[in-house]
DNA sequence: GAAAAACTGTACTCGCGGTACGGATTGCTG
DNA sequence: CAGCAATCCGTACCGCGAGTACAGTTTTTC
């Protein structure tokens, strides 16, 4: 790795951090530059302007989730052959990685871009987009995994039950950020694992 | 109503979408007076300052929704004697609401403002905190009477399950202003009521 | 019709985001 | 070690928008 993109890597992690705290519209390029240790002209060396910065906070952030992603399910897969049972250890690991954060959650980027999508231009909103699409591809191939071998109760959408992961972990996020409890972030995800086992291992309705 | 009090709703409404849309700290007094009609001066006779006028915007915001709140659940309540089935029918109700929204929901203040705490004084958080624990209150006491007539199938935690609507609707609220698919956040909303309907209804467990 | 409320107009300070560009330094490479 | 490219610094500058000050004008209300 070159000088070059190390300064790149500390300039988008204090940004992300910046972003997350105040948003992208408040977030002064002078204030990065301070904390990252280094002049305006290093930092329009490395970003052509504020919206390409954001383009690479974006893929930043979204590389870092997959691969987060892609170890928690695998985990899962390795530790139980069952989909079902698969899927709720790999919540229940999510769970654990999100309550042993620091300082709780520090916020999802693509949830505070989308709080100011008028910031942006088209590819950074492009992105964030595909990005959602792609988790919830992820999640949503793993359900039809689960519901090959455990028919659902209720006639249960798989998207919308791949979505509705998003949305518990996007909305426990505001939750625990608002309520300065970051606990709750993790129990949501334990509550909508309570949910998936109703659905899928519970008794036949009807 | 006097003319000022007018002029402030005015402003807040203006402002109110714009925030939604770019963020606070992006938001300029000077497109707001803009596009509600008045002049800078006009503006700061009615608010002190930029902070004065997000506390009222979030007064605004939570006084709207309780009322909304209100009517949907007790117009439940009046369609059905039992706790459970007045509460389905209210999350159907609920659903409906938000699916009839011209554009799309347009945001949540709250979330809006979670993501840029740093911008704002402790008076404001503290509103957003106290309007968050009020809603969850609110569910919660609902939840309670449910389970006083059913008992719930796992051992589900009343307070978490009250978290996890206001989660599901700011969740579902991001990912469809996200993917710019309003319909998405009709469908978490039913899901939800999918879940509750499994986790209070359905058969015993074990 | 008088007092109070609800604005308008203008003119200004001041900090900061953002740009431009030339120069310095560092590091790799032959 | 020479030299070229990558990396970063200094400085000067523009423009916008928050906020202030204050005097005048219209509108509402009693």
């Amino acid at each position: 790795m070159g000088k070059g993109e190390a300064t790149r890597e500390r300039i988008l992690e204090v940004a992300e951090a910046a972003v997350l705290a105040k948003g992208f519209g408040a977030t002064s390029i002078e204030e990065v530059i301070a904390e990252a240790g280094l002049t305006k002209s290093g930092f329009f060396y490395h970003f052509r302007d504020k919206n390409a910065l954001a383009r690479e906070m974006v893929r930043r952030y979204v590389d870092t989730n997959d691969r987060l992603f892609d170890e928690i399910f695998e985990r899962g897969r390795q530790l139980s052959d069952d989909p079902l049972q698969a899927f709720l250890i790999s919540l229940k690991l999510l769970a654990e990685v999100m309550a042993d954060l620091p300082n709780g959650h520090p916020g999802c980027l693509i949830a505070s871009i989308c709080y100011q999508e008028r910031l942006f231009d088209r590819e950074v909103r492009d992105l964030t987009a595909q990005s959602v699409r792609d988790w919830n591809a992820r999640f949503r191939g793993i359900f039809e995994g689960i519901a090959a071998v455990y028919p659902p109760k209720e006639a249960v959408d798989l998207d919308d039950l791949a979505d509705m992961l998003s949305c518990i972990v996007d909305g426990a996020i505001i939750l625990s950020k608002t309520l300065n409890d970051p606990r709750r972030l993790e129990r949501q995800i334990l509550i909508f694992r309570s949910c998936v086992k109703l659905m899928f291992s519970g008794p036949a309705l009807s």
